[in-house]
DNA sequence: CGCGACGTTGATTTGCCTCAACGATTGTGG
DNA sequence: CCACAATCGTTGAGGCAAATCAACGTCGCG
């Protein structure tokens, strides 16, 4: 059930059977059924979510009601929305569910526990953060600096499966450009 | 001379006096006059960097020979091309003075014993990552969301003291839209 | 079956870029 | 101390990449 989790972590950290169980003891399994909710704009963002199988998907609503998806977790990522989980505050993300998806979860006060009973636990969520920045300065300077099409490619480059298993339209929103201009990229790589 | 990193670093973790003149201990102080560099693309970055005094530049530059910043750092920001740093291999990133800056660095090395010796510094860079995490989000949802108009309007009440000494095509620069666009931008606002 | 979700295609519009010229300011070397 | 260059911002004209709007085909599913 949590030997994912585990892996996960012990890519950065290594655990000692006592703080594997403790560390187990925090976790919680969940499902979340395809197009269902895990977290909603205005709730406050209590966990800290790992994917075990699946596809999830974060997005904001601006004014004009368009959705914007700041990023997906498949198999082996962490997600959350982490402004209104470290303010314990209401949000404006919402997470939802592409595919049938089994998640991890940790709340808060277990991870704040977590990290004075066992400190390496700092360590592996500051290395999951170092790689998080890293990839966030990299997408920034894509959609700052390449054209559409550049951009797309980009992203199925760097991502291939998500290109498989995400919805065009889901792409489209994520890279900042329409559903048509993806379709119209696709149509020119075709003929070459 | 190190008062202001250890007030930065005071607001979330506590140290003790030993734990403080260690610190010191493996810290460097270095001026860098405008225009000079502090890293160069194909040079490994092998310090973490804060600023003390003065602005320095963060940028890429694109097949193109385009620079395309990826952020600014003045007093009491931390900068680093971080991708480089962790892998100790040569980046593509610049940074660069646009005033005459003082800054305090931290060899790799010497952090990573850091973290060994007093691991409350994982947690302090855990929690400057994070607040990174979040600020990386907001960017590039506002970059994939808003008009030039609004992300312009968006930096300038982010960021006030920014947009008063950096030159705006180096705004325009990290916003990903043209100089011009922003003067267009502003003399619209006149008018009203 | 019928509906909703998804992708495609074409016609048209538009926000922003490109290119070019110019003024103001700052800096610098003779 | 001045001449000149470099840097920076502004403005206008024109062009283009991508958005918008609209219609249609297909697929999967309740």
């Amino acid at each position: 059930m949590f030997e994912s989790i585990i892996q996960n972590i012990s890519r950065h950290i290594q655990l000692n059977e006592a703080e594997t169980s403790f560390f187990i003891s925090l976790l919680k399994y969940r499902t979340i059924r395809k197009r269902q909710f895990l977290l909603k704009s205005g709730e406050i963002s209590r966990c800290e979510t790992f994917v075990v199988k699946g596809l999830l998907r974060n997005y904001t609503v601006d004014k004009s009601g368009y959705e914007h998806v700041a990023m997906f977790a498949m198999e082996d990522w962490w997600v959350s929305d982490l402004y209104s989980f470290l303010t314990q505050t209401p949000g404006n993300q919402f997470i939802d569910a592409l595919e049938d998806t089994d998640v991890i979860q940790i709340e808060k006060s277990d991870i704040e526990r977590l990290y004075i009973e066992v400190p390496k636990f700092e360590r592996f969520f500051r290395i999951l953060l170092q790689n998080a920045y890293v990839a966030h300065q990299q997408r920034i300077l894509s959609s700052i600096s390449l054209t559409a099409e550049e951009q797309y490619l980009a992203f199925i480059r760097k991502y291939p499966s998500l290109e498989q298993r995400v919805p065009q339209h889901q792409v489209a929103s994520y890279l900042g450009i329409t559903p048509e201009t993806i379709s119209r990229i696709r149509r020119s790589m075709m003929k070459v």
